[in-house]
DNA sequence: GGTTAATAATAAACACTGTAAATTTAACAG
DNA sequence: CTGTTAAATTTACAGTGTTTATTATTAACC
């Protein structure tokens, strides 16, 4: 005689759906618009709906970054296709890395923003990030393979990340020293992070 | 007649105070607390009083940031003072920037942690930290002038200033992928920086 | 010393926020 | 239609940043 219970699918669309709705609130009027209850009012339910779906904003912040690495991996990946080259997987990888960045800098800042020391970061946005680390990790490695690099394909990984993360968390908020371009300083840092690797001949 | 105005200096010192109660709340509670109101109750005043020496809740953490940047300056110049020589110079300084991230986790994050793209970031702060960025390309300008390094000392500097920006805040906020040390990535990574400028023999 | 005017400090109030509890609305089985 | 169950909304509360009134304090003048 009960009313039917809403699926898992029901709700997991619905949690979809508030993600994205969540992301393009917070495109359009930043960050600071990006309550509960303007994201209900964007997506025509009432304030306290959200607490159906998600536990607290917490998790729902969890899945926006859980839906933005899904997009960041998919950046890696396509551009990684496009080359055939182990060194060139490389350099793909960097500009995958890098125009994702670019395009979706609000995705990119949900995923890496960093606001205090140990956030309570959900393990699955840290698996998620681990993953497509370890898939830089398995480029490098066939590079090394074939002869092309020297070195532990795990710490010139690990390289890459830092100092691409620094580069682009700075320059997606705007804050690279001396207003620097962004094109100024990458294509330079990943010569120097690669050649320091490279076997010469 | 009338009662007297505060002095400049009283003014600076009653923002110098409250700068250091909220620095002291953050570091004991967590950003969370960093609230007007309990930074007020912290130091025994009422909760609209800071209001008169700030012009808002950003100016305060403006100038959080500003003293912040003091005591990172302070740390990168005592360092830099501890070597002899123009590359054990530039050691030294990463080694400076270093330790202070580690000893001032929240002053660290306080300078340098972006939440969203483009903040209206107070023209102070960013001066301050070019201040401390020009003083790096000087550094390695030496090293330059005494045929050590090869290149350019800016873009040598913009290459040491994302990297370790990128190792330290992924570490200081605990998002360092498989939870690696920061010292098995730091060393490597000074090496691999330094060593691609370097001038052989 | 009391009066007065300027100013420091506080208190009150408003529009927000996240969240919990009470209430209403809607969907199914008999 | 009715009763039961879950979905959705409404109401409510504590906390926030900020603005506007109000009180308290100080220093010079009569």
């Amino acid at each position: 005689m009960p009313r039917i219970q809403l699926s898992e699918d029901e709700m997991e669309s619905m949690r979809g759906r508030l993600s994205a709705t969540a992301l393009d609130v917070y495109r359009r009027e930043g960050l600071s618009a990006l309550s509960f209850r303007r994201i209900a009012e964007a997506a025509g339910i009432s304030h306290t709906l959200p607490y159906r779906y998600f536990e607290n904003k917490e998790a729902l912040l969890a899945r926006m970054r859980a839906d933005a690495l899904a997009t960041f991996e998919a950046y890696v990946r396509e551009y990684e296709s496009r080359a055939d080259s182990p060194l060139g997987r490389v350099q793909s990888v960097a500009e995958g890395y890098l125009t994702f960045a670019r395009e979706h800098p609000e995705d990119y800042m949900l995923i890496f923003a960093t606001e205090q020391p140990s956030p309570e970061l959900y393990p699955d946005v840290l698996a998620a990030r681990r993953d497509v680390f370890d898939h830089v990790v398995g480029v490098l490695q066939r590079c090394i393979d074939a002869g092309l690099l020297r070195g532990q394909a795990r710490e010139i990984a690990h390289h890459f990340w830092v100092a691409l993360h620094g580069l682009l968390s700075l320059h997606t908020a705007d804050q690279l020293v001396h207003g620097m371009e962004l094109d100024e300083i990458v294509v330079p840092l990943i010569q120097r992070l690669l050649g320091s690797a490279m076997i010469e001949g």
